[in-house]
DNA sequence: CCGGATTTGCGTACATGTATGTTAACCCGC
DNA sequence: GCGGGTTAACATACATGTACGCAAATCCGG
């Protein structure tokens, strides 16, 4: 549906080993698997990554995967808990309550926007990767320090990730898309409110509201 | 991926004619495609409806439908802005301008949480059909009749529709998941949090942090 | 070292959206 | 009514994820 044309000369993902021809035992595990994963994302993106290609670039048939990865959903959470690590260094302990929780949005809302992959995960089911239950126990302590109760943490956090994945699913939606051609100039303005400008005053808003409305005076 | 199996008996989308059977000329139509995009919308689901399911519907070929639709989300678009119209009753025009905010906000939420498809479409590109147009041009003018300049008008509404499309994709990627066995407690308990009252709560937020910091008097 | 058991790489097949080119049905001027 | 031109309906083909089951490679007890 709507399916990424590839840009001219991607190769299909042909395998060079000709069929007939099997790769010898222990030639694929699933940590190979994720590498290849990883690379193909920077290489070519998302849309481009493929189970053939990954197979290809693993020099065997693409079925073979199959063995270490459920499906290419399972294999794309580990990739995300990759991302994660390497994108996510856990904000200084510093600043405001408000200015940490905004930090940590700040850098998921980075991750999603830059990497379509890990929005599709987010999109698809909680993601419970070590390195995401470790952030967000990092946001709720922050809010606990400042005064809420564990219910009103809860909320708020809660609250704050709807904001920051709603914010980057429809910023990815946004771009590369162009209003048919005879558009009301009203929607095509909506569709530029998607810079971090713009994400930035959300958020404020929304932790202004979680402290009138369930802060420890409240 | 992760393509969702049908349930045991579902026909696959045979024709119903036999192949180098011509349909008559006139036999389908753009609004014969809605139609029935709408009723397998209603009897199976959003997953279920397929072009080649809908063709069988109309007793046409699979390609044939490419003559009236550009692809399949063009088809969904103008899907959407019939469940739109069906499920908006433009909110009465009473009460205070959060009340009627929220209102509107809720009637979306709730649209996008019973019908994945229009999810799907709110998730791919802005959503400008003519009653989705409305409906912005609605929540603007409460905004502006409440006080809030142009600029912060666009704020708040920006804010508060990336919060509830945000919730509702949550929400609907949670629904029918469950963790992984061995799950660590916090994680499932956060997985519930995807009520109505969930997002009431947030919505409170929202608002509260928008009058406090775009108001007015702000 | 040998033969069954186990593991693992793989071939085939299907459903999906849709690009591309083909052809049959219709329309219209004669 | 008839023949040329237009266009609606279509057949074919491809890339995708992946279910299913087979077969080769390896392992292990004797």
């Amino acid at each position: 549906m709507a399916v990424a044309r590839g840009a001219g000369s991607v190769t299909t993902g042909a395998r060079r080993r000709s069929p007939g021809q099997r790769a010898s035992r222990g030639t694929i595990s699933r940590s190979q698997i994720v590498e290849a994963a990883l690379r193909s994302l920077r290489a070519n993106g998302f849309e481009q990554m493929t189970i053939r290609r990954l197979a290809a670039d693993l020099d065997v048939a693409p079925m073979s995967l199959y063995r270490y990865i459920r499906d290419k959903d399972d294999l794309m959470d580990e990739v995300v808990e990759q991302l994660l690590i390497q994108s996510q260094p856990l904000p200084a302990a510093t600043g405001t309550w408000q200015a940490r929780l905004t930090t940590a949005a700040e850098g998921l809302r980075h991750l999603l926007v830059k990497e379509p992959g890990a929005l599709y995960v987010y999109l698809r089911h909680p993601v419970i990767s070590p390195t995401a239950i470790r952030r967000m126990d990092m946001m709720l302590k922050i809010l606990r320090e400042a005064g809420f109760d564990a219910a009103s943490s809860k909320t708020a956090y809660a609250a704050i990730q709807t904001y920051t994945v709603g914010f980057a699913a429809l910023a990815t939606s946004r771009s590369g898309w162009t209003p048919p051609e005879g558009t009301n100039r009203t929607a095509s303005e909506l569709v530029a409110m998607t810079s971090p400008k713009q994400f930035a005053s959300g958020l404020r808003y929304l932790l202004s509201g979680i402290e009138r409305e369930a802060g420890p005076a409240a």
